[in-house]
DNA sequence: CACATTTCAGAGAGACTGAAATAC
DNA sequence: CGTATTTCAGTCGCTCTGAAATGT
């Protein structure tokens, strides 16, 4: 970003909730990163490491489903979480088209890591709001992702 | 996205504003877009011609500034508009190394186009929200963008 | 001299597609 | 057979950096 817009943007960008939505994702972008690139990771590290450590080893297919990762990114990610012996893949012998990914002790060492890193980032994110605020925000962001993942269940079944 | 997060979403996920944040302007963007896209346009062409619009002529790195938008984008967004003859560029002669970019009547006509496909990708954006309640959202970000625009000009002098 | 503007070339992460190999 | 999973190769739009050319 060349300087900031914002006071001096168009009225039309100003009063445009998807405008807002991604000047706002662009800091918290600049923000979450830096703290987890001085951990050596990135977002999807944390949103895979984070459903692992919730609902126990899975499969990667399912782990793209909870973390809205696709299936590409989700076998680049673990690979680079492999490397740093933070999860582990092995072949599901149940059914053998699977790999049954582990989150390791490491894994879980940089989970907590990562948790604190974003959470100064995120507190410098919302530095504006008050805490009443912040939770008003994060309401009405998840009811309207609520909105959009009710009507993609309607159409798939 | 592979079929969509949210409510199978690790808590620690659902719960974090940045992440909240990157899932609805994920939807925000798959939305805006299609709907400029057919229009042919970019998310950066609807910005460039609202600043036009609304302050009239000005130069590059004027309305990259009041846009948000990266110096190198400019130059590549505006070589898209003005092949769609919807701006001019002509060089400033008080200042030559400035170009002065201007709207054209293309240019409001399809500003006029934007702005109604924008208002329905919006509504759809948020068709889970009350108008109060979007009006809150909308509120909420610009307060978090504010502090962070007041943060930049602090240390800028 | 320092500084601003325009321009291009390219890096880097994220989102996504298509196709192949494999297994259910 | 159709479907699901993993993997790779590659595209696309967005963000941003570095450097060059030009002018103030």
């Amino acid at each position: 970003m060349d300087t900031t817009a914002y006071h001096a943007a168009p009225a039309r960008l100003r009063n445009t909730p998807s405008w807002l939505l991604s000047q706002t994702t662009a800091h918290a972008h600049r923000l979450v990163w830096g703290a987890f690139a001085s951990a050596d990771a990135r977002n999807h590290h944390y949103a895979l490491l984070s459903a692992l450590e919730e609902y126990g080893p899975a499969s990667q297919a399912e782990l793209g489903r909870r973390c809205g990762i696709d299936r590409s990114d989700v076998v680049a990610a673990l690979n680079e979480l492999a490397e740093r012996e933070q999860v582990t893949r092995s072949s599901d012998p149940a059914d053998r088209r699977r790999n049954i990914v582990t989150i390791t002790p490491a894994g879980l060492r940089q989970l907590a890591r990562l948790d604190e890193a974003l959470g100064r980032a995120q507190d410098e994110l919302l530095a504006g709001l008050s805490a009443d605020e912040r939770d008003r925000l994060t309401r009405l962001l998840g009811k309207v992702l609520e909105h959009h993942a009710a009507r993609r269940t309607d159409r798939e079944g």
